[in-house]
DNA sequence: CGCCGAGTTGAACTGAATCAAGAAACGTGG
DNA sequence: CCACGTTTCTTGATTCAGTTCAACTCGGCG
């Protein structure tokens, strides 16, 4: 499966485009790749992209005096973005950064909104994408609010064993919210 | 200005309705009321409406055993719903309550979709608020995990102050994700 | 007037942070 | 492919923010 068939692949399960609406998207994605610890988007910037991953990982974190808070990880066939920066088009207090050698298609927020003044089929992928975004964020609130600590990280090995099986302990603890030396007495309480 | 007024207002802030997606939608408005701490949802139910608030609040909040985990709380003039379960139509984890005698009109699920698949204006107006949900959501999360409930406190004092002037100790700890007390000993600290 | 829920205050406790030090893993150059 | 330096992970000791439990105050309402 090519590049292109993938993210066709990934927006297709939202709605089916007709071929002309396909074309609009498909003609202005851009392949690109990035080395370890480069930044997709560092903070500061806007961001004019969003990007699909094909290969690696990358992660979102917001920079709060000396450490880093990482607000998600994005595995392959996935969208990722600074989605706030994005969408408002003002610098983003987010950065995504490439955990690994990463491969990734991307389109410019230009294309994206032709896509949605062309057609409607394009505005309603917008729609589902926000709205999946959303509820994946109540999710997160409402884990943050109501867990603990190991209570989250059981949480994940349920629901996310990607995250444990990928992640450093570093970025794994910051995206918990508590230290690494505490997820480390955890992991080894809980007997990995 | 009629209740109908108002929410034509906070719609054509977004996108301006043409005269006739504006009919689709307003003709399948319904006024209801609502009594202090009755529910507008209650957990366990699939949401069908999306409500705007004429006056009153009311608050969202999830269980956790014995206590209540507030999400979020909204004013006259905001639209609120269980938006998971609205969403999804599928059985609310969260519960919303009318704080308050709260004037309301809504718009049954049917009537959204309708007007998503007429109209492409429609579907975008869904985009933006969804995207302005999420966008809501990322500055609650990075908030969650960076401040602590003091800087939080302070925080509300600034961008939110209608919530520390109009809510309960009770409801406004919840929402922190701190205890009444520790609520109370903050207050006391900074001095109102 | 008396009750009842909401808010406050105090004392003891606890989960996680912090600081510090050692062990393991990693990648970079010789 | 090994040696070295750097980063990551773990473990221990101490501290601290916030919890828990209990008692007391206050204001509103029947």
């Amino acid at each position: 499966m090519t590049p292109t068939d993938q993210i066709k692949n990934a927006l297709f399960k939202l709605v089916r485009l007709t071929a002309a609406e396909w074309q609009v998207f498909a003609q202005n994605l851009e392949e690109v790749n990035f080395r370890k610890n480069d930044f997709l988007c560092p903070i500061g910037q806007v961001e004019q992209y969003i990007y699909f991953i094909h290969t690696g990982l990358a992660r979102v974190y917001f920079q709060k005096e000396s450490e880093e808070l990482t607000l998600n990880f994005h595995f392959e066939n996935e969208f990722v973005t600074s989605f706030s920066s994005f969408l408002t088009q003002t610098p983003s207090r987010v950065a995504v950064q490439a955990l690994d050698k990463v491969h990734a298609s991307r389109i410019h927020y230009r294309a994206i909104n032709a896509l949605y003044n062309q057609s409607h089929n394009g505005e309603r992928i917008g729609r589902l994408i926000a709205e999946s975004l959303y509820l994946a964020k109540t999710n997160r609130e409402i884990d943050l609010l109501s867990l603990s600590a190991e209570e989250q990280y059981q949480n994940l090995l349920q629901k996310n064993p990607k995250f444990i099986s990928h992640l450093s302990v570093k970025h794994l603890a910051s995206y918990l919210g508590i230290q690494p030396e505490s997820l480390s007495r955890i992991r080894n309480k809980i007997g990995r």
